[in-house]
DNA sequence: TCTGGGGTCCTAGGACCC
DNA sequence: TCTGGGGTCCTAGGACCC
């Protein structure tokens, strides 16, 4: 009599291709089968390429744009400024639909999430192929989907998935016999391992870890003693132990952080007060968002490493004698932190405000840089500026000490419409 | 002229205690 | 003169992720 085998966990990872570029093209048809860039804030450097860009331009990825913006635009790329609204709500959509095809999801990053899969009787890679071409019908996104019996191998076979030409698009570990697995396995970098970045991949090859089959055969006591539990983990992992549990409860921060380069360099205090206002204001509504209040502010002001001047970074943080979510007081501390950091001479490049600590609850307010106002009147003066700043944007109600004019706003000269969060966007969908 | 932003987790080492 | 060993807490920095 044999006993029931239990059920073998099986997890799948769905994960957009050159999402943002994806998404851009989703609103320009006419830009299918075109070279397509996502530059980054301040439109510095080049973070998304659609796979026509990749092609043509393979090198260019991380790099500044305006060292190779000529090269990019005689083989007629499109750039855009990054469009973080548009994005985060074409990445509900594609959630929205992934919930179709399994109870369990948990979103990992703005285009990737995993799906539970354990138990499910039908062929992996027919239901991965339904699961793509609903995704593409339903928001317009092309994306690629691994299977593998922990997360770690989950992620491997979507790497395949999306590097390999063979799967179109779908790859099933769990289909594979062992040997062929391991055949696989051996034809892998180990920097291709979810958790393996350049440091470990070279501290890996100095002992002969070449490949993904030799990191998943390397002993695992051995490779926590050596480098750690996290390696350790995700040794275990490949040989498909589950040690990374699906996790669907969004996990509650523990900072918020709200800093960004300015459009040019600042030098004059005014400005940046103006700038760490607007970050600290900034911070407080996120985390407002998530029902947290913040037990610690952090400030920073840097220039630009790459300056000729020598590199400053002034930092400090102060913890607060209650936990609070007012956007005064968290701008009342930013700014006492920044008088503190603030050295005139320097060309400020970056700056930004950091809320640490954050709990659950609030606390009795104490006197701090002369706070007085009671607990439940900041708690509606809270609620309603978010309202009024969701419902007519960010900035309609805001602190005097942020500024009317914003010369420090990073530059996005580039920037698609607001198609999916703004009604005067709207007209503009081709 | 122009070089992203936002996170998490772990480890090593110092300070301090008995 | 001689100066142990074990524990905790905190911080800075490293490494990784998208």
């Amino acid at each position: 009599m044999s006993l029931p085998q239990p059920l073998k966990s099986v997890y799948a990872l769905a994960d957009a291709n050159s999402f943002y570029a994806s998404c851009e093209k989703v609103f320009r048809p006419e830009l299918e089968g075109k070279p397509v860039v996502v530059l980054s804030n301040n439109d510095g450097c080049v973070i998304a390429q659609s796979k026509e860009a990749k092609a043509a331009l393979a090198l260019y990825m991380c790099r500044p744009w305006f060292e190779v913006k000529e090269a990019a635009e005689k083989i007629g790329t499109i750039a855009f400024s990054s469009n973080y609204e548009l994005y985060g709500a074409m990445s509900n959509r594609f959630v929205q639909t992934l919930r179709h095809f399994s109870p369990r999801v948990e979103v990992y990053s703005i285009d990737e999430s995993f799906m539970d899969m354990t138990g499910l009787r039908r062929d992996l890679s027919v239901y991965g192929h339904e699961i793509k071409h609903t995704v593409r019908q339903w928001t317009g996104l092309p994306i690629c989907i691994g299977f593998g019996h922990s997360k770690t191998l989950a992620k491997l076979a979507n790497h395949c998935a999306k590097k390999q030409p063979g799967w179109d698009g779908v790859c099933d570990l769990t289909s594979l016999s062992v040997p062929e697995l391991d055949h696989l396995l051996a034809s892998l970098e180990i920097s291709t391992v979810w958790g393996v970045g350049k440091r470990l991949e070279r501290r890996l090859h100095a002992v002969g870890v070449t490949n993904v089959l030799r990191l998943k055969h390397a002993d695992p006591k051995r490779i926590r003693d050596k480098f750690g539990v996290l390696l350790e983990r995700t040794v275990r992992e490949l040989n498909g132990e589950v040690w990374l549990e699906l996790d669907q409860m969004v996990p509650e921060a523990n900072q918020v952080m709200s800093s960004r380069s300015f459009g040019h360099r600042l030098d004059s205090l005014t400005d940046l007060q103006a700038a760490i206002s607007f970050h600290a204001g900034n911070a407080a509504e996120r985390m407002r968002k998530k029902g947290l209040y913040a037990n610690a502010v952090y400030v920073f002001i840097q220039n630009s490493p790459h300056d000729e001047a020598p590199y400053y970074c002034g930092q400090q943080m102060i913890a607060l004698p209650s936990p609070t979510n007012s956007t005064q007081q968290i701008t009342k501390a930013a700014l006492w932190l920044l008088n503190k950091v603030y050295q005139p001479g320097v060309y400020y490049l970056k700056g930004g405000v950091m809320l640490m600590e954050l709990v659950a609850e609030g606390g009795q307010q104490r006197e701090l840089f002369g706070f007085s106002q009671q607990d439940s009147k900041n708690h509606r003066l809270m609620g309603m500026i978010d309202k009024v700043n969701a419902k007519y944007g960010r900035g309609t109600v805001k602190t005097a000490a942020e500024g009317v004019r914003q010369d420090w706003q990073m530059r996005r000269v580039l920037k698609s419409p607001g198609y999916l969060h703004q009604w005067k966007d709207l007209l503009k969908v081709r």
